[in-house]
RNA sequence: GGGAGCUUAGCUCAGCUGGUUCAGAGCAUCUGCCUUACAAGCAGAGGGUCACUGGUUCGAACCCAGUAGCUCCCA
């Protein structure tokens, strides 16, 4: 078999992920084994694979391939999100182009143009997943917007409607005046911009000249205001009660209201107040009962109740109301200030507060158990500390607006007539004959329903009972089987948004929690420290990156940096650094492949010792990343798993077992140490596989042909067996040793190739010998043998209780070795300092642990005796 | 303004119950090697006042208090 230098993942990644696919390995049907099961975060028909998406789907696809290995029904649920707000702004833009207004198309002629668009482009981002090497179960793929789930959301508003649960209020919600739709309190993002602060002074009703001074950000909302506040206590303004003041252009007369909510500190110590447009405004105007003046329309421009500026954007209108004021002499100064400014998730508009009918959640009750069960950790979350901020949100947790100004979407099931009355249920003549009771005379044309939909979260919230059909089907087998799910894995920004919503669904609908832990992952930064968006240019292309360095690569890439919780500032070197690890394990791979084996041939001691080692090294880690999973410290079981193939596997272990090159052509090897170390190989491939599932299939199939169902996808994760402990101590002693001899070529500059004696003097217990042929092997010595006395002319070191020395025909540099061996001295002088210092404190000696003052003992003696043996060696180098 | 968290090598991070030579890993850097698996490699080396100041303790990277800087969440 020829086999390339170079792994080349283009050759395999396609091909098994198709043989996978043709195997239905990733299909999981209900059976009698433990079920292992996620649901996926749904990503939005809109995206496009982003670096994000490859952090959370590489580490859902660890985990349940592991699971699948451990022999556990592993099931992976795949999907999308409507998206309601994006799509529709990406189906808007569109038409747009085409030069289709939406407001010319009827609200099905639209929906038509949105669901085209969603086959078109709704699955591409699930494709993308598949070149990741996602082993999700596609048969369960679902789409919050499919009529199944579509139903289940409809019922559930249905059922929290008549629970008293959902009511209709207006209230001040943030208005996103691009996508004019109301947003959810979660996706504004609060951006600190820099601003003008105005001073504009509003005259005294019947005063000849006298004036209140106020300061605002947004003097376009001066034509609302209906009162202005000032502090109780402030001696300021104590002489204005009862007084009313004039607000400027519209002339309208506002009484001066007193309120502890003012900042004393704050530009003037008086407040316009707006209630149409800001929450604070309107709460300080439900208590005081003000009127409310709406002044700017749902496009942000301004309406016809400003009077002033009618149909200019409110930004436009803030530049020249400041002009206006100026020449009228009101306004006072313009300072520069800094403020937090609402943003829209979605279409980034400034959110305009705006009152407006909407529909609301009560939260207050129904959030109990979900904060509860996250409390006494019936769900974990991982990393903890996520704990806390769960916590503050959910004890003060608002209602949630669950009503969108939109089309593409659930729309509300809830129906008026044309005398007022509101009904909620499934159908038009479901409600027909339910408004009938308070309106004999009604007709069906005369019902109208809801024109807005539900939050995309009010689907998404149902995901882990919906797409096991949880709703239409409360003890089907899926569900009953599946749920809860196992682990979610999610990134911390969605822990409101979503993860607190599927358990209050989960506790509501299904009396139990939706999964039982929570991985929130790190948010992918540049280099910088910013997020990756696509607005900033600043994200690599993950399609890219996989041509680049393989699935593989990028897999071990996102994962080597990516602790729990924590933040990954992205750097493309790790993926570089995860190619080269594919390299590495490929190369090991072409080594043993080369290997002649002859069954004749007896195993030598020196491959039977190095076998006995690796089992118990691999031991040894198996159970360290066994650990590290249950965990969930990731990025840990991955480089764990990395030091154990690079270094222990391939730098030590085939080095010691490699067969000697003579002649030009390697010597057969033994037929023993070449089964079991292809067993060790397949087993390190095998505790890869999850992290690096394509190479590790590939190499699975060329170590020998193999049946079609016999892959590594589908084998068993090894057992891990208690490490032999002896070994692993005694061998830590023949690395030293093997160590110090290599150190000392490069100091001495001795080439490899030229052979040493080297001598051991052991001063201290019985010698460890059994490894002496490896040594001689890896220091490509001459002669390795035993001396009871010092070796003259020789270079020497010390490992633990002995001391070694390697004769030099070369004349030694006694000045040079001195100096070494001075070196040496002084750091064991210093060292044993420290501990005698120890232990002369009488305190330490009466407090501390007996073991531990034994240990103490021990490190002095040893000191003691290393001293002694360097001393000896720098006396005998005169 | 309220809350949470972080600060350890040039970079990214481990460091669990305070106690072993505990100051670590990977990457990067430096030195020498194209040694028949791999230069995407091999062998070796150098890097740190554990943010700062105090305290508790026989003993502190770890516990406590304060200070500085950074990040996130909420208003």
């Amino acid at each position: 078999m020829d086999i390339p230098k170079t792994y080349d993942p283009k050759l395999t990644e396609d091909k098994w992920y198709s043989h996978w696919l043709k195997q239905k390995f990733f299909k999981s049907m209900p059976d009698e084994r433990e079920p292992y099961t996620i649901v996926i975060p749904p990503p939005n028909v809109t995206g496009v694979l982003h670096m994000g998406h490859m952090l959370n789907n590489t580490i859902q696809d660890v985990l349940i391939r592991r699971a699948r290995m451990q022999g556990k029904n592993a099931c992976w649920v795949p999907g999308t999100d409507h998206a309601s707000i994006a799509t529709e702004a990406k189906v808007v833009a569109l038409l747009k182009e085409k030069g289709i207004k939406k407001t010319d198309l009827s609200r099905e002629e639209f929906l038509k143009h949105a669901w085209e668009w969603k086959d078109k482009y709704g699955g591409i981002i699930l494709k993308q997943l598949e070149k990741l090497g996602a082993s999700c179960d596609w048969d369960r793929t679902r789409f919050t917007m499919e009529d199944n789930l579509s139903e289940a959301v409809i019922d559930v508003f249905i059922d929290l409607y008549n629970k008293g649960q959902i009511y209709r209020g207006v209230r001040m919600v943030n208005w996103d005046p691009q996508g004019l739709t109301a947003v959810s309190d979660e996706e504004v993002i609060h951006k600190e911009v820099n601003s003008k602060l105005y001073y504009v002074k509003y005259k005294i009703e019947g005063s000849a000249d006298e004036w209140v001074t106020i300061a605002t950000t947004r003097p376009e909302t001066i034509l609302g205001d209906t009162a202005i506040c000032v502090h109780p206590e402030d001696e300021r303004y104590k002489h204005l009660k009862g007084k009313r003041v004039i607000i400027p252009m519209v002339n309208r007369s506002v009484p001066i209201i007193f309120d502890t909510y003012i900042d004393l500190e704050f530009g003037t110590g008086a407040l316009k107040v707006t209630p149409a447009h800001d929450i604070n405004d309107y709460n300080l105007g439900v208590k005081h009962k003000l009127e409310v003046v709406d002044t700017i329309a749902p496009d942000g421009k301004m309406s016809a109740a400003a009077q002033f500026y009618i149909g200019e954007d409110r930004f436009a209108v803030r530049k020249k109301i400041a002009k206006d004021l100026e020449e009228m002499g009101q306004l006072v100064k313009v300072e520069d200030i800094k403020n937090k400014v609402g943003y829209s998730e979605r279409t980034d508009a400034v959110i305009e507060p705006k009152l407006s009918m909407q529909w609301f959640l009560k939260m207050e009750n129904i959030s109990k158990p979900a904060l509860e069960n996250v409390l006494n950790g019936e769900i974990k979350l991982i990393p903890e500390k996520f704990v806390n901020t769960y916590k503050h949100w959910m004890e003060n947790v608002h209602d949630w607006c669950i009503s969108r100004q939109l089309w593409w979407g659930q729309q509300i099931p809830a129906w008026y007539d044309n005398k007022g009355n509101t009904v909620v249920c499934k159908t038009k003549e479901e409600a027909l004959e339910k408004l009938k009771a308070n309106n004999a005379a009604i007709k069906i044309e005369d019902i109208k329903q809801d024109e807005d939909v539900l939050d995309t979260w009010f689907s998404s919230w149902l995901w882990p009972i919906s797409v096991f059909d949880g709703f239409k089907n409360p003890d089907g087998a899926d569900i009953n089987y599946y749920y809860p799910t196992n682990d979610l894995v999610t990134a911390p920004e969605i822990l409101f948004f979503w993860v607190a919503r599927m358990i209050i669904a989960g506790y509501e609908y299904r009396g139990a929690k939706p999964f039982n832990n929570v991985y929130l992952t790190g948010i992918v930064r540049d280099k910088l420290g910013r997020k990756m968006s696509k607005s900033l240019g600043n994200s690599p292309d993950p399609i890219e990156l996989m041509e680049k360095y393989g699935a593989d690569g990028v897999r071990v890439g996102m994962l080597l940096c990516s602790p729990a919780g924590n933040d990954l500032p992205f750097d493309e070197g790790t993926c570089e650094q995860g190619r080269n690890f594919s390299n590495k394990i490929w190369n090991a791979f072409r080594l043993m492949n080369g290997w002649e084996v002859d069954a004749s041939l007896k195993q030598a001691d020196t491959n039977r010792m190095a076998i006995e080692w690796f089992d118990a090294k691999l031991n040894e880690q198996l159970m360290a990343i066994n650990d590290c999973y249950s965990k969930y410290r990731m990025s840990e079981a991955l480089m764990t798993t990395y030091k154990m193939v690079w270094d222990d596997f391939c730098a030590w272990y085939l080095e010691m077992i490699k067969p000697e090159f003579v002649d030009g052509k390697s010597l057969p090897i033994d037929k023993a140490t070449y089964d079991t170390t292809i067993a060790f190989f397949e087993k390190i491939l095998k505790i890869l596989h999850p992290f690096m599932p394509f190479i590790t299939e590939e190499i699975w199939h060329l170590i020998q042909e193999r049946n079609e169902k016999d892959c590594i996808i589908v084998a068993h994760w090894p057992e891990s067996k208690v490490a032999d402990m002896v070994i692993l101590k005694d061998f830590d002693f023949v690395m030293e040793v093997i160590t110090s001899v290599r150190n000392l070529r490069k100091q001495k500059n001795i080439s490899p190739k030229e052979q040493l004696q080297l001598f051991e003097k052991v001063n201290q217990g019985k010698p460890i010998n059994a490894y002496d042929g490896i040594i001689s092997k890896l220091c490509n010595l001459s002669s390795f043998d035993y001396v009871t006395a010092k070796v003259e002319n020789a270079f020497s070191f010390n490992v633990e209780h002995a001391e070694f020395y390697i004769p030099v025909t070369q004349n030694i540099d006694m000045v040079a070795e001195r100096e070494r061996l001075t070196k040496d001295l002084d750091y064991n002088k210093g060292f044993l300092k420290s501990v005698q210092i120890k232990l002369s404190n009488e305190n330490f000696v009466a407090k501390a642990k007996p073991e531990l003052i034994a240990n103490e003992r021990k490190k002095e003696t040893d000191a003691l005796a290393k001293i002694k043996a360097i001393e000896e060696q720098i006396a005998g180098l005169n």
